[in-house]
DNA sequence: CCTAACTGATACTGATTTAGTATCAATTAA
DNA sequence: TTAATTGATACTAAATCAGTATCAGTTAGG
């Protein structure tokens, strides 16, 4: 059971690097190389934050992209939901019918009650309170925040 | 993103249906036929429980499958690391590596917490506590627990 | 006004996962 | 002896995932 796929991955990471460089457009270039995220595939999914309105563009020479809206109101579970679809516990969940048997709504009750756990913990989670984290780690590393010239290792805890 | 697949959603439905009828064996078929799982896709599943020690089988006629442990002793979270696999963030968790970048790092200290977060309350379901859902949700309706003859409409709430 | 650096849009590919089907051998109760 | 059952494994179709490629349109700067 994988969280989060490569889209949302590399959405919150381009929307870090928006967020730590606001008022200035950057191009899927510089974003591609800062990140470490394939080219074209950041296009697709900065396309994709464009038609959510999540950021806004500029079309030609030093074009790029820019933060459209307060990072602290960007949750993780938007995010989520945007590339992954709603979280739901199986394929009966929106389609409002008749379950086949009782099983499976005891089962399904649980889970619609775990499901509002996970997604209140995703909703927590904003790209703003990931950026303060990251200045925090970088004040503790004495490197700047989003400076990748020395990458620090990375444990779990 | 999807909680579970079909997988783990049939092996907890024919968990129990085992549970349900302790001391007995049951066949894949009745247990096919109950919870109306697909016969050979639920015969695989039953052969990964035997594997993992839940369940034990008889061979031949009259043959069939009983639970091996305790309901209350077997969690959701057990299941869905046996079918699904461990909880995780992304590819990047279980290979112990360098980071590429920090951005990559914080989201994954933020999501392991939500993790551990998910596995308590899968864990807290349990077969055993889902049984007696089962038992409480018949007796609200009148109708005996695991008996499909007539099938309970089914609301999130 | 040309051109290089961009975004917009979309089509394509290969690998993996998911869900389900099929087959045949071995075992056992009646 | 035979019908019902599990053991084991191979196969398939469809969907999803991750990544690549292409071409058209826009714009800043020389």
């Amino acid at each position: 059971m994988k969280v989060l796929n490569k889209n949302t991955d590399y959405a919150v990471r381009a929307l870090l690097s928006l967020a730590g460089s606001q008022g200035v457009y950057m191009s899927a270039k510089t974003i591609a190389t800062d990140q470490d995220i394939p080219y074209q595939f950041l296009r697709r999914i900065l396309q994709e934050l464009i038609r959510h309105e999540l950021v806004v563009s500029r079309e030609g020479a030093s074009g790029g992209f820019m933060l459209k809206r307060d990072p602290d109101g960007i949750g993780l579970r938007e995010l989520i939901e945007i590339f992954q679809g709603p979280v739901q516990v199986s394929e009966c969940l929106f389609r409002k019918k008749l379950c086949v048997n009782r099983a499976r709504c005891v089962l399904r009750h649980q889970i619609l009650r775990i499901e509002q756990v996970v997604r209140d913990e995703f909703e927590k989670i904003t790209i703003g309170s990931l950026l303060r984290d990251l200045a925090a780690a970088g004040r503790e590393h004495g490197t700047l925040p989003l400076n990748h010239s020395a990458p620090a290792e990375c444990s779990p805890h």
